[in-house]
DNA sequence: CATTCTCGAAAACGGTCGTTCTCCTACGGT
DNA sequence: ACCGTAGGAGAACGACCGTTTTCGAGAATG
């Protein structure tokens, strides 16, 4: 008789693929790999997920919605709008410093699998989509002209690829100086505009 | 005997190899469809390339090489550093509008195996320090701070993906808008300074 | 205790990939 | 005309990958 763990093992497997997809990229990890990773029989892995497929997606769909929980939390915790879009920065600067930090996700899938796959380069445009919105929520907050939002995504995503390429967290930290450049800008314009 | 056009297979594998590994991904693509697509026998292919890595390689390297040419034969007929600082966006609008544009083939090939090999990574880091030292020495020529350059280099690798993603040229305008704010305020503080 | 069922370990299968090898054609030199 | 060679087309090879199947050990059931 199945035991408690259906649940368990599915968190075993998705634990196991995200840091091999994540860390070595997706094609790159085989299904054995994943299997020896996370001490799941290959049988059980396909029952718990049909295909490699079904695993990448479900890959990338929780880290999709861990990523921007995490994310919120962090800056949420913060009293003015403005200080919550800074605060963005400093997240990524954590984010960015993490041992075995490789960029973004979603980037990466999509450089290699996007493509190929309609899938894959759907997930990552609505993981981007949603941080867009999130940005755009702040911005909206902070009374900022909405065209703001555009250029903080820029300079997070910027920084993203930055700080995986040069293999140092700093790109958050300038990041954050121009996002403060920026919105002062922007308020700038909305007083002038008065 | 060897006809004359040793250089000229080179070319028309390069050419075959660039479009199939920019475009689906390099481990998408097998030796084959480079066959396929160039017209060059397996055999002198691997006479040319001895290995799928070498021509991975040979394929960043050119690729490294001609897309900082354009970008500075384009920029560099403006006339003042200011303008070919922005008129740099505006080459970033005309590339994203390229029909099969797909992104940084550098940003790409770092996420799908920047982990495994390391000499990809090795040429991405290299490409990127390429631009950034391109751009730093339009800044020094605008006589703006230093850091500048870090902030330009974060706007224009975020509009590059932000592109890809979301599969519009929109994000080179709103980096140029963000850029010309980011200039003003540099010359600001250059002269607040003095 | 015998039987059935469950489940994990690993072999097996079909396909693909990078790379090499075979064969056949066509041409150059004598 | 003959032979030697170069070169191209594609078969062949070994490795690996995603997926399925086999097999045997052990628990549950009557």
């Amino acid at each position: 008789m199945s035991e408690v763990e259906p649940e368990r093992t599915e968190q075993r497997i998705l634990d196991a693929a995200e840091e091999l997809f994540y860390g070595r990229g997706i094609q790159s990890v085989g299904m054995d790999a994943i299997r020896t990773a996370s001490g799941v029989p290959l049988k059980r892995l396909y029952q718990t997920f049909p295909s490699k497929d079904t695993l990448v997606e479900a890959y990338l769909r929780r880290r999709d919605a861990r990523w921007l929980r995490d994310l919120a939390q962090y800056s949420d915790t913060y009293d003015s709008p403005e200080q919550r879009i800074l605060a963005v920065f400093d997240w990524l600067f954590l984010w960015f410093s993490e041992q075995g930090f490789r960029g973004c996700g979603f980037i990466n899938s999509f450089g290699e699998l996007g493509a190929t796959s309609q899938t894959v380069a759907d997930i990552a445009k609505a993981h981007k989509d949603a941080f867009r919105r999130y940005l755009a929520d702040l911005v909206a907050a902070a009374d900022a002209p909405a065209w703001l939002t555009d250029q903080l995504v820029l300079l997070a995503e910027g920084a993203m690829t930055t700080a995986a390429i040069s293999g140092t967290p700093e790109p958050a930290r300038h990041a954050k100086d121009a996002a403060r450049t920026l919105l002062r800008a922007a308020h700038a314009e909305v007083v002038t505009a008065a």
